[in-house]
DNA sequence: CATGAATGAGGTTTCATTCAT
DNA sequence: GATGAATGAAACCTCATTCAT
């Protein structure tokens, strides 16, 4: 269900046990997602992930460092995948629309890593370190995209790449956002093409 | 410098006395601005202020209340100021940069402002409703310019209003945040016209 | 309506101008009869007396005070009161039976007075000597008239007279306790004489 | 020593751990019969229990809980007490005598209960409503042993009961006050026949 | 005299974290 | 490893009291 139980590596070492681990995180992004961070207790946590409190700092250092180790290993799963499916496309626009896709895919995936994601990274003094690494990255992929549409030909040239980046990630962010806000009731994904075709269209070339 | 200073109605009656309700108002938001909502302590805020811990339950309910207050009379206010802008301009076009505009400017004029409506907005349990209540009031404000503007001819007849509401305060909204993460340093103002530009763009019917 | 008023030395002094000493005190036994005096608060006095917190100051050292001086004066007054109607009674059984009635009598008059000694009298620490005068003086009252029940030959003489004076301040103080929980609502002067018939037939000789 | 202690069900499951539930009640029974309820604090108690402040929530919902939790176990207790003793005398006269006795008794056996028991059982709001059970359950079974008493024909047949529980309940309730008062330093239980000589002659049938 | 805004000590309560079992 | 009772620091908030006006 979750995606680091898909990935299936070490999750399955001793086959009877339940990996710890991973338990009391899924059950943190619950709770943090119905409470917020700072409004949720590492108690909920423990009886969420049916373990006693002192168990959770078998695993993690600190309430904090729970929330940490979720973006760290989140983002680096999640931006794999975004980058496979970016090399997946041949044109900037193919990327842009597989990434697109991918983002809203993932998120769709699970509500509650869409909340924590949407709502929480920010709030965390030592977090701010990852998010801001998190939007770099993505910038940063963005900004790669739209070079190679300028070198194709397709998107103009006379872009302001830092605001490109900006105007883009935050339409993808708003309709993630709206739909957690919404509670995750509507079909996400479908939000893609549409969404992709406004903003290829606000930074391609003109018809002639 | 506070937009409800400028207002300048009940706060200069007895002007020997400083106005405490604003004087903590201000202050929490540099507060709550430098540590987040719930990492602020009153006692902080006290301290900023200049009053006595007690003081500030004299003015306030509560801590949530001050965020609660520091909304509804901000939020009013902006969005005053945001409809007039709107109004001032003539084509849907105009209007949007009018509206673009004067955000930008609005958010300028005081980062700690900007950083506590970025941040700390959706965060506390009671204020979803507020919240809400801006994007939908943002929301519709987009709407009905981007229905003007399918009425003039300039922009597409087939787009999906609900995603491009979504599409336009996003791209706004991140630009802000961009800047209020790196701290406000560099001029927002001038953002306003090149993202104006891309969303147009997106929007627009294509040249012939 | 209240003791003090009606007493009317000090209160006409000054014509016009209401007794703030004795509005306050009014005020203040009307509040701990509603909350009892160490869940009341001195703004919740001020406003039932229509003065300003500081005011209360101006008359009373402190919270405390206000009790106490409740005490002293009030009690100094029904104490009084108690002893004339005791002397307007000529043997041991007039006598109690004017005792009980004026005591009653002067409970039922002012169901908040009533409330406040019957309840907030043992609570505080200060109070203490003074509740013990109160409980000695009218202990003593009843001994003295046992005393002279005993030498009028109407009282048995191998009665143990501490015993006695707690039986009989005890039965007609759960008169008034009972009286007082249940809201001050029906006649309490009533029960005076059937009340002083047990005591009477308690303690007095066995008919021949 | 304490009555719940001596009921020894669950509290000596394990042995070597000390059952931290009563070891608070008893500490906060010592301190509020100290300073009175609104005048202890939540620390003290924990201090005189030798556990930390926070441990007292670890078994009690907040402070008044505890005066809540003492009363209901208490009352329990000492009201099931009281009915064997009366079921245990066949006569009204025997009944009244066993319950008197028992009452003092049981008081006698802790001073500080007693004293709470005295002083504090009115004070708080939400206890209204246990003191009036107990009220009325003692005023019933005074009620139902006068009845008798009548059917016996060694009682009056004119008496008003209402107000001769009153009176019986009042004596006792005096009495044990004030020993209490008087810091329990004489024997309460020795008061017991006397007492009850007092009373029935009250309310008995005169000799002929 | 009277006011009431301001104070700040001190109370109650929560909860992240530890550690003996 | 796992537990969960215990801890105690620290937060929020109240309210008796003061003092400038």
């Amino acid at each position: 269900m979750f995606l680091w139980v898909t990935s299936g590596e070490g999750a399955i070492n001793k086959n009877r046990k339940v990996d710890k681990y991973h338990l009391i995180l899924e059950a943190a992004i619950v709770v943090f997602a119905r409470n917020g961070f700072f409004q949720s207790t590492v108690s909920q946590i423990a009886r969420e992930a049916g373990v006693a409190d002192g168990t959770i700092y078998l695993y993690f250092k600190n309430k904090d460092d729970i929330l940490v180790e979720f973006f760290t290993y989140k983002i680096k799963q999640v931006f794999e995948r975004f980058r496979e499916k970016i090399e997946e496309g041949d044109t900037a626009e193919e990327k842009l629309r597989n990434l697109v896709t991918c983002h809203l895919e993932e998120f769709q995936k699970d509500v509650n890593m869409a909340q924590v994601f949407q709502m929480e990274a920010r709030q965390i003094r030592h977090m701010e370190d990852h998010t801001k690494q998190i939007s770099k990255m993505y910038f940063s992929m963005i900004g790669d995209i739209v070079e190679q549409g300028q070198d194709e030909g397709c998107m103009r040239k006379d872009l302001y790449i830092g605001l490109v980046k900006r105007y883009i990630f935050g339409a993808i962010d708003e309709v993630i956002n709206t739909w957690v806000v919404n509670g995750g009731k509507y079909d996400l994904l479908s939000m893609a093409d549409p969404l992709v075709d406004l903003c290829i269209n606000g930074i391609g070339v003109k018809a002639p």
